[in-house]
DNA sequence: TAAAGTTGTAACAATCAATGTTTCAACTTA
DNA sequence: TAAGTTGAAACATTGATTGTTACAACTTTA
């Protein structure tokens, strides 16, 4: 199993954004370009960045730009946005434990807390990185190109 | 997307056979009752266990016992025997980055490491929780029934 | 006002992974 | 030899992911 292209797809994406977004409009035909990724499922992901205050687009001029600064957007706000997991958590759980057996009416409460504690020390690391960091990187890598 | 509920899986199997292993065969078939999981897929998982040396079992006969100590097994052994995670990651990267764009032919180099980083961060805090741990919590809350 | 380019969205298709099911050979013990 | 079990293959089902087609609504410019 692995975490949604979407999110990697939206990194991308806002670095695009970032990087590009002061010479030329930035429409989701031209992202579609530099990711290789579909056009329709490019405006997907940015209307769910749109909806976490990430992005703002423009219908019929086209184009979109960031609606904060870089420093202020976290991978996990990305990764959040784009609803790489869902409500039911990280890790899937049996869905018919044995409530007449002593093992298997007690594993949730026995495990829920440390899956728990698991999805949150990658989401905590996912918080500790933010676009700022992703975008300084990649213009220092493109001027020594 | 979620991981494979093989794994919470393989932590309640580990759990069945510490547990009720001093006082019967531990088969596939009562872990299947205990699970609510087909005792196909318990064999299956059984299988991935046996293979890291972290249990045995007994063709024929039947029952299943551990290989090694309850805290020298960890979640993320557990974890790694059913292969939650294939070899590309936890992260899915979008295939076709484009290398004629500077971001396109990049990306890659910016985000690996911090998307390793994410999911080592996941993989720690379960090389942190032993069987021992879970054992001992299940223990508890079943003598408090 | 008409044309061109774009976003937003719905509907559907294709592919793949996860889980369950059936079946049976090989094995062990009684 | 009979009964119960594991190991494993083959296949079915379901759901998620990604891609595709289509089109209404919107904006800008000519």
């Amino acid at each position: 199993m692995q975490i949604t292209s979407k999110f990697t797809v939206a990194v991308h994406i806002l670095t695009c954004i970032e990087i590009f977004g002061n010479q030329r409009r930035v429409t989701s035909d031209f992202l579609s370009g530099s990711t290789g990724v579909n056009a329709v499922i490019i405006r997907n992901v940015l209307g769910k960045l749109r909806e976490a205050g990430i992005v703002e687009t423009r219908q019929g001029s086209g184009g979109a730009n960031l609606a904060r600064p870089l420093n202020e957007i976290t991978l996990y706000d990305v990764y959040n946005a784009v609803d790489c997991i869902d409500d039911e958590g990280l890790f899937h759980f049996h869905e018919n434990p044995n409530a007449d057996c002593p093992v298997g009416r007690n594993i949730h409460k026995v495990m829920d807390g440390r899956l728990k504690s698991a999805q949150q020390a990658l989401e905590n690391e996912l918080k500790s990185i933010t676009l700022a960091d992703v975008i300084s990187d990649t213009r220092k890598i493109i001027e020594e190109e």
